[in-house]
DNA sequence: CTAATATGCAACTAAATGGTTGCATATTAA
DNA sequence: TTAATATGCAACCATTTAGTTGCATATTAG
């Protein structure tokens, strides 16, 4: 009973370890997070791109790799130039797993407000 | 003007890129990532988090550095052992962080949206 | 057709990363 | 006091990363 296009249509599945390594790795640059949100307000070329820093082209196409490997970044041809586009979903899925972080919390908290009201301390 | 503790205080300060590199890079790894889990859940010191994972107690050490320095956890000395426990602000702001970036899209989607709705293309 | 533009890709380098082992130190237990 | 436990840290190594330059190819403009 799997969804006959569970692979290609990504309706929210859940990412493995590389997915996620991969996503954290790429946030991990200010010039790929830059790249990341100029492109999720709209699309640009890698040329354009690699206008606004201060390093080659090759340096800015490779930051692009890495984005688009982690699925942060989609490239689209158009004519001679590719066209990056920011893709919200794979950002979504980075929050959506912090929430699972902030979830572990909150319940240790509430295991610990719960033995604090029931259970007062022996000593 | 400035508050007296504004240092010590991080009444949620707005991260720099150094300190964003920092939590990312951080994050970008699965142990890493189980460590920050556990300590979240439940304070442990560095031996019980070194017994889990099929690596040197030095590794173990190491990943808790990195998290350290990303401020993801403490390191809280007892006795001859340091407990280790994770930050859940850091990953409040982390997401927080992402939020920024979803924010930016839904922008450019506002926009297109009311291109589209007042001015119909003039081709 | 020819020139200019946009991209892809390989080879190279310096630095960072993730692991190891070995040893020193501090604390606790017997 | 002595032994066992928990940690800190340095030195080393293999791999990855982030940048570079140079060159090849594809597309568009004149």
């Amino acid at each position: 009973m799997i969804p006959p296009n569970a692979r290609t249509a990504q309706l929210s599945r859940e990412l493995n370890d590389a997915e996620v390594d991969r996503i954290f790795r790429a946030l991990a640059d200010a010039t790929r997070r830059d790249i990341v949100r100029r492109t999720l307000g709209a699309e640009a070329s890698i040329s354009q791109l690699a206008e606004r820093y201060e390093m080659s082209f090759a340096a800015v196409q490779k930051h692009v790799t890495v984005l688009e490997a982690a699925d942060l970044v989609e490239r689209i041809p158009r004519g001679r130039e590719r066209i990056i586009r920011g893709n919200p979903d794979t950002i979504r899925r980075a929050q959506q797993l912090l929430g699972h972080f902030e979830q572990i919390w909150r319940g240790r908290i509430e295991r610990l407000d719960a033995l604090l009201c029931a259970d007062p301390p022996t000593s």
